[in-house]
DNA sequence: ATCGTTGCAAAGTCTTTGCATGAAA
DNA sequence: TTTCATGCAAAGACTTTGCAACGAT
């Protein structure tokens, strides 16, 4: 099922937080921005639209209360800043391709990293907990432009 | 081939640049600490017990370089500060796994995601130039001793 | 003698924290 | 009314940069 903002309200009021105007309104812009990996500016610059007033230490805090309450997810593609998606039942397993060019992140579905715990397991006897997989490159798109291009 | 200061020196001056004592330091802690991920701050503290007038904005900038001229490969491992390691022909594709009690770093070697990425490049026309894998747990040492400790 | 390199300190970026005010429950 | 959350500004951690002095070639 597609998270949606009962069951974040739900969580929130389970672990004894609050829902304020301001959380109400990061989770709205995850939730409007599905499949998008926004950094604590990027839902900054987004908030400020609607809640002018609003204060950075608390996009970080709340951010950082989401994931707590696994909501979101962090993740970190290497740019120097933490990156959030949401944690969504519906797309479980997924590697990242990060485009070099555009920059566009894409999400790739498969299950392939789960053998390749095992036979880490069996080798090493390491006992994973997470993997996290990024694929650096083109996408298609960055591709189609270079060529017509190019000629 | 094990590289070797030789190699580093070579290719140094074929770019043009000077091979100082600063710079022979730096590399001779990377040949004598193989395998293992050091952070600037880690080469700065091993740097000072020879060289105690060294500055750490010569540590960053040689990193750079020798990152640049292919002597290094920078991983991070999302500690918040860059790691780095040799870039050895004698071990090509490898993975990390990193023990989340003690921080070890474990390679493990691996041409699984060989496939996995012609997987994603033809269900997806992505053009893959890099991947990377990181995988979280518990190391082996870590498990024995949380077992001995608890019964 | 040149021109790249160093050390220092200042600045930059992202993130966290202390504290008084404010507001959800 | 209690308790947690907010906003601001200061501080923190890591890294980069400007600049004058220095040193490898």
């Amino acid at each position: 099922m597609a998270l949606m903002l009962k069951d974040v309200y739900t969580r929130l009021l389970e672990r004894g937080h609050k829902l304020t105007p301001q959380r109400w309104a990061i989770i709205a812009i995850f939730l409007m921005n599905r499949g998008r990996h926004l950094s604590a500016d990027d839902v900054f610059a987004m908030l400020r639209e609607t809640h002018p007033s609003n204060g950075i230490a608390t996009v970080y805090r709340t951010l950082e209360l989401l994931e707590e309450i696994e909501v979101l997810k962090k993740v970190d593609f290497g740019d120097g800043r933490a990156r959030y998606e949401i944690r969504d039942d519906d797309s479980p397993h997924h590697h990242h391709l990060v485009c070099q060019k555009c920059g566009k992140i894409t999400e790739f579905e498969d299950d392939l990293l789960i053998a390749l715990e095992e036979a880490i397991h069996r080798k090493t006897g390491f006992q994973i907990t997470e993997h996290v997989a990024k694929f650096y490159g083109v996408c298609a798109e960055c591709q189609q432009a270079a060529e017509s291009a190019s000629g």
